[in-house]
DNA sequence: TTAAATGAAATAGTAATACTATCATTTAAA
DNA sequence: TTTAAATGATAGTATTACTATTTCATTTAA
């Protein structure tokens, strides 16, 4: 994880963890605008100034967590896609790990994958939607996300090197996957998903939308 | 526009219009978490206490500025959709409408068209990625946003009746033109068109994504 | 083995934010 | 002209976001 990520290291210390595992706890409870350090340092019988210690504030800790996510994304994505040669395959299963439910990896204890993943869809563009957004990138503070998508354009252009937008269709389907899945839970009229309420639903959706628009290049209409 | 968007119609008065307008010039200047009614009521020469009377609060202010934008942009699409039949070049329009620059069309004096455009880019989406949406939702404060999906999925199926996702494709093209244009500009290495800064560009991208989708479904393979 | 350096955590603040309440004054409609 | 609505001025509270200082424990180095 990049330095300038945090002030401390969350990872090196007990208190760290704890404030990761219950700053996603408490995100995902009550959403980001309620939540503040204090909440947080009373929850892990801290004091704010502790948290201060090892996060600048709580944007901060968002870009953190988001920064997490999509890191252990790529880990799950590079490690699923193992041994796949198909590019066809290789996007489905991408569309699959994005869009479907997180089942919590007991990989790293202090960190609920499943909870982070609901997170991400709620508040994970707030993470980037800021006026300092290019000084944190400049920062690369958003690399993972960016690593991600240039993984997936990747494929993209495994699939058809002739495709003119892969990364523009690669943040799409990140983007996508998450809000249409929002979308389907809270504002369903917007989606066609409204009464099952499937995750499966929008996987299908988004495969379609990809392969037809990346198959369409085949041809020279 | 709905009751529930205000405590007092902005447009009825003079105070009102200017929190409007001047609410409209702070957020795209400064951004929607720094922005503050004090500092509103600051440059209008009023109180907090009297932008209280209008808006709850900020955010449901921030709702405000994001409802007017959908009603005024169907208005817009309604308006340069009519008279044409033929849904390919309804869509076309449509797209261009929608990530295209916005000129300030001077039809409302105290709203500034083309800065509540970048305001709904940069801050549109928190309108609705909070903890009590569904609450919202039910209060029908996004009801110009569905409105205007479901006019968009209506011209879909105007153009391919089988077309499966027509209200997902919907919110997808709304929120990509948005969101194509804000990467280009701020987190370019996501997008296909970071050199250029040209919303033609994403324009020409939305185009072919949603076309190659709603086309391939004539075929029966 | 004892002093110096380091680091984690508690305490106690401050400034700004997000509101609410009250009352006087201006403006506009009946 | 009277009455009500709208605005302005003032004051106040609770919470939030953040900082400075001090305490306490541990490591390290003389």
């Amino acid at each position: 994880m990049n330095e300038k990520l945090f002030v401390r290291n969350p990872e090196q210390t007990e208190l760290g963890k704890k404030i990761i595992q219950f700053s996603i706890q408490l995100i995902q409870e009550n959403g980001f605008e309620s939540f503040t350090f204090k909440k947080l340092a009373e929850e892990i019988g801290s004091t704010e100034a502790g948290i201060y210690r090892y996060f600048e504030n709580k944007h901060r800790l968002l870009i953190y967590l988001t920064a997490w996510y999509w890191s252990w994304l790529e880990f799950r994505v590079t490690f699923h896609l193992n041994n796949i040669s198909d590019p066809t395959i290789k996007l489905k299963k991408l569309i699959q790990l994005l869009a479907a439910n997180v089942v919590d990896d007991d990989s790293t204890m202090y960190v609920n994958e499943s909870l982070l993943h609901q997170i991400i869809i709620a508040e994970g563009s707030k993470a980037y939607l800021t006026k300092h957004v290019s000084e944190d990138n400049k920062d690369r503070l958003f690399k993972p996300y960016k690593d991600l998508c240039s993984l997936i354009a990747g494929i993209i252009m495994e699939y058809n090197s002739d495709y003119t937008h892969p990364r523009s269709l690669a943040s799409t389907i990140i983007e996508m996957a998450h809000l249409q899945v929002f979308f389907m839970h809270n504002l369903p009229s917007l989606t066609d998903f409204g009464e099952s309420k499937n995750e499966q639903l929008v996987v299908e959706y988004i495969e379609d939308l990809v392969f037809s628009s990346i198959r369409h290049h085949l041809r020279t209409d």
